[in-house]
DNA sequence: TAGGCCATCTGGTCCT
DNA sequence: AGGACCAGATGGCCTA
């Protein structure tokens, strides 16, 4: 009941009347009986639109400054107020799911079925970005056991077990079933390139079988740090930038750039053939040349690349 | 049933 | 004054 109050602070400021907040125990349908105040309530609350607000004679009087009196009115704005802080609240907060989302989608594993949570997102993704940086600074190939571990590093069991669980794919045939999962990519190519790790100290999936289709696997797995579509992938779900875009790490570097200073997808080899997309599973794919197909969300490709055209096969 | 995770509401604070 | 951001509180849902 406390919370009643607290919550609904300012509506216990203008209520007169504690005993209509008791009435209600749940804070949905308190703020729906809010939200819903008519007039005719707030007037026997209130009275008088520019009434002073009613001092309740058995209660001590108390020191500060007088509050400022409550009329329909003023009330009316703190809950108009307060409706559309919710909604500017909620729609922050989508804005912050929706950016996790697309870093779950970037993650060495991406599932939408078995989703990471937040927490765990973010701890794979300092991980993973750990566990590239030393990739690139020692020169090393991002596989192993070494690499696993650090991308597991801190993660609770259950997503060290999804994590291990993309990894350990290899011959298993897990990772030739059908692809259902349309929204997921995964390529039978890739069985050739992961490598197996039995990891001693993980248990076995506490959440059953993994299945390949709803998993979303880096090419070759983790062998494709210096492509530079993956790279770019990294950054598609960033926000809106403007300037010109700095030319993806390349180890072939074989760029070319427009004038303003983005890739020149019309030139640049790798590019081109990055976003062929395969319209008909929704993905745009790319990249069927020396390295392994590569596909990502046709809408991360779009995203990425707005003012480029998608090729599609 | 306990615990984890999540969405939502809320009030406080800071900034424009 | 109002918006953005934040953290606390709470209830719902799910799983072990």
């Amino acid at each position: 009941m406390s919370e009643m109050v607290s919550v609904h602070g300012w509506m216990e400021e203008a209520l007169s009347s504690q005993d209509e907040m008791k009435e209600t125990n749940q804070r949905q349908s308190a703020y729906d009986m809010l939200s819903g105040l008519s007039h005719e309530e707030h007037g026997s609350i209130d009275g008088e639109d520019d009434e002073e607000e009613e001092d309740d004679g058995e209660k001590p009087k108390k020191r500060g400054p007088k509050k400022k009196k409550m009329t329909k009115a003023r009330i009316e704005r703190f809950r108009v107020r307060r409706v559309k802080a919710n909604a500017r609240e909620r729609t922050r907060m989508h804005g912050l799911n929706d950016a996790l989302e697309n870093l779950r989608r970037v993650m060495p594993c991406y599932s939408k079925t078995q989703k990471l949570s937040k927490i765990e997102t973010l701890r794979l993704a300092r991980n993973y970005i750990w566990a590239l940086s030393e990739v690139l600074e020692q020169g090393q190939t991002a596989e192993g056991k070494g690499f696993l571990e650090m991308l597991c590093k801190g993660l609770s069991q259950p997503t060290s077990n999804l994590v291990a669980g993309c990894l350990q794919l290899g011959p298993q045939p897990m990772f030739l079933e059908k692809h259902e999962d349309k929204s997921s990519i995964c390529d039978s190519s890739l069985a050739s390139h992961v490598y197996s790790y039995q990891s001693p100290g993980l248990p076995s999936p506490p959440y059953g079988n993994i299945e390949a289709h709803h998993l979303h696997l880096k090419p070759a797995t983790f062998k494709t740090v210096m492509d530079p579509m993956v790279n770019h992938t990294l950054n598609c779900s960033t926000p809106p930038y403007d300037g010109a875009l700095t030319p993806p790490l390349s180890i072939t570097g074989n760029f070319s750039l427009k004038q303003d200073g983005s890739p020149d997808l019309d030139k640049s080899y790798a590019f081109r053939s990055h976003y062929t997309s395969l319209a008909s599973h929704g993905h745009a794919s790319h990249f069927q040349t020396a390295v392994p197909r590569y596909e990502i969300p046709i809408e991360m490709a779009y995203e990425a690349y707005p003012h480029h055209t998608i090729f599609t096969e």
